[in-house]
DNA sequence: CACCAGGCAAGTA
DNA sequence: TACTTGCATGGT
């Protein structure tokens, strides 16, 4: 029972992998740059955020020194479409500042890290919550972190795979503890999760009829 | 036009 | 602890 269990999540990811292939995120050059879209795309469109990098590559800004200097109100002109512009560059000085202090600059130092301390060190941040840490050590420091959102939340509670009131720490606990500990394995079930999410599982209009999870809570585990 | 997007923190009771 | 609200652009 527990074994099958178990077993359930990763034909979960067999479905979503079958049907939406693999996913090839994060779209980032850089761990800089992806570091910065986790921030950027807080409770924000990801083509958005797009243009808020862009604007940061075109002007060549995609430094660590270089934005560590860069003035607050520049730096948000820069980011403007990715929306909250004001309180994200607040943000992403915070984080730059972090790294500065708790690791002499260096990103690579904050990847170095053990999981634990770079967490820590990323939650203390005004303005990273957990989505964000867990995004960074996921897609930018490739640590094994499943990242949980609002997607992973309605797909697999809509489901039934997961008590509706489930919070974020329980949902990463599921997860984690169902699945080999796999950074890769982790990287492509949270885009899986995501692309299926928009498709099939929207806020108010679910497709659930086309859905390549359809009846997977009806599977015995 | 309304609604939503890969959250988070601060304020209130 | 458990809600509620502000933050804001751009696509559908």
């Amino acid at each position: 029972m527990q074994k099958e269990k178990k077993e359930s999540f990763l034909r979960v990811y067999d479905r979503l992998y079958d049907h939406f292939g693999p996913q090839k995120w994060w779209p980032g050059e850089t761990p800089l740059e992806v570091m910065i879209g986790a921030v950027l795309t807080q409770n924000t469109n990801w083509l958005n955020v797009e243009k808020a990098i862009l604007n940061l590559k075109d002007a060549g800004l995609l430094s660590f020194p270089l934005l560590l200097d860069l003035p607050l109100d520049t730096l948000a002109e820069y980011i403007r479409p990715s929306g909250y512009y004001n309180i994200k560059a607040k943000r992403l000085k915070n984080l730059l500042q972090m790294i500065e202090e708790q690791y002499g600059g260096e990103l690579e130092l904050l990847f170095a890290d053990s999981l634990e301390n770079s967490r820590i060190n990323l939650l203390s941040v005004r303005g990273v919550g957990q989505e964000t840490a867990d995004s960074i050590l996921l897609y930018a420091a490739s640590q094994p972190v499943f990242v949980i959102d609002t997607y992973t939340h309605r797909v697999f509670s809509r489901h039934g795979l997961v008590p509706e009131e489930s919070d974020y720490k329980t949902l990463q606990e599921e997860f984690q503890g169902r699945l080999p500990e796999d950074a890769l394995l982790f990287n492509e079930y949270h885009a899986l999760i995501v692309a299926v999410a928009k498709e099939f599982c929207k806020k108010k209009k679910p497709r659930c009829r086309e859905c390549p999870l359809q009846g997977v809570e009806e599977e015995r585990f």
